[in-house]
DNA sequence: CGCATCATGTAAGCTGTTACATGATTAT
DNA sequence: ATAATCATGTAACAGCTTACATGATGCG
C-alpha cells in the first residue's frame, strides 16, 4: 500500500502529473519507496478511479496535472495515524552489509570499499541538498527528513570505515 | 533475488531447515528482508533444482536439512563481491517518516510518538542480543551488524525525540 | 486424548520489474 | 530535420501476501 500512500504524500504536498511524481520518486522519496513510471500511471488511474485524487489540470503533451480530493487527503491522514504500520523490510544493500561479513578478508574488503564509496557520495548529495534548503532560508516541510538521511548515513559510513581498518593487516 | 541470496547466506553459517530459515528471517534478517514460510519452501527446491543447495539430512516430521553446495557457495560469493548492488529500497517506516511531516502538529505527534515507542522496543531487543553475544564471549559472525543494527536505531530514536520536543508547546 | 507447536506445502490474487510502444515539444 | 527529453501508457513475467491444507510430535 506504500507506493499508494507515497503518491498521496507527494501530491498532498504539490499537485504533480504523474511524470513529475516519478522524478520526486527519484529525488526525494528514492531512500524510502522506489517506483517506476510504469506502476506511477496504472496507480494514478486507480486512485482517480477510487475519488481520492482528481485531474485539475491539463498542460502540454497531453499531460494531466492530479491533486488531492478531500477524501483522499483524509485517507493519507488516515493511513499516517491510524493504521498499523508495516514495519517488514526489503533493503537488498542491507541483506549485502549484513552477508558480507561471511566473506574471506579480501572479498569483504572489496565488498565494504564498494560500499563505502557510494554511501560517501549519497551523503554528500544529501548535504547538497541541505545546503541548498538552508540557502533558500525558506521552511521547507522535509528538512529534517534530509537531515535523518544525513544521520544514518554517517553512521553507516563509520560502521564501514571501522570494518575496513579491522580487515587491514 | 535477494531472498534467493539471503537463504544461501543463512545456510553459509549453519545447514537448516526451511522451519528454522523462517525464524531466522523473523530474528536476525528481520531489519533486512522479511520472508515467510510460503516463500522460503518453494524458494528451497529451486535452489536445490538448481544444485546451489542440498539435502543434507532428514529428521523427525519429515523435515529437512538443506546445506549449501560449492556452487551455492561460489554463487553467494559471486552475488555479494562481483553482482551491482540494487539500491532500490522499499520501506513502509521509513515513507512514513517523510509523510508524517505533513500532518497538523496534534497527528504528527501522535504518529512520531508511536515510532518512538516502537524504535525504543527495538533498540532494547538489540541491546539484549548484544548482551548474550558478549557474554558468550565467542567470536559470532555477525556481532558487528548488531552494532550497527543499535547505532542506527539510536540515530532515528534520537531524532524521533526532537521532533516530538519541537512540537512541544 | 487434546492442545500447542513443529513442519511442509499449494493457490489465488496483488505488487513490482522489464520491455515494448507511441506521440508531443523544444533545442540545435 | 533530427535528437533529446517530456509525457503517458500497456503487457508479460517475477516476486510477495494471505489463506488454505495437512500431518507429525511432544507435553500435560
Amino acid at each position: 500500500m506504500s507506493l499508494r500512500y507515497s503518491i498521496l504524500g507527494l501530491l498532498a504536498r504539490t499537485p504533480s502529473t504523474g511524470y513529475e511524481l516519478t522524478q520526486m520518486f527519484d529525488r526525494s522519496l528514492r531512500t524510502s519507496w522506489h517506483a517506476s513510471h510504469s506502476q506511477i500511471y496504472p496507480e494514478l488511474a486507480k486512485l482517480e478511479h477510487a475519488g481520492l485524487v482528481e485531474v485539475i489540470g491539463r498542460g502540454p503533451r497531453r499531460s494531466k496535472t492530479y491533486g488531492l480530493t478531500n477524501p483522499g487527503r483524509e485517507e493519507l491522514r488516515r493511513w499516517l495515524v491510524e493504521a498499523e504500520p508495516d514495519r517488514a523490510q526489503r533493503n537488498e544493500s542491507s541483506v549485502r552489509l549484513f552477508l558480507t561479513n561471511l566473506l574471506d578478508p579480501t572479498d569483504r574488503r572489496t565488498a565494504y570499499e564498494r560500499d563505502l564509496s557510494h554511501v560517501e557520495k549519497e551523503l554528500e548529495e544529501l548535504k547538497g541538498v541541505r545546503r541548498q534548503l538552508q540557502d533558500e532560508g525558506g521552511a521547507e516541510v522535509f528538512a529534517p527528513q534530509v537531515e535523518l538521511g544525513i544521520r544514518v548515513d554517517t553512521v553507516i559510513r563509520d560502521w564501514l570505515r571501522e570494518r575496513i581498518e579491522d580487515a587491514a593487516p
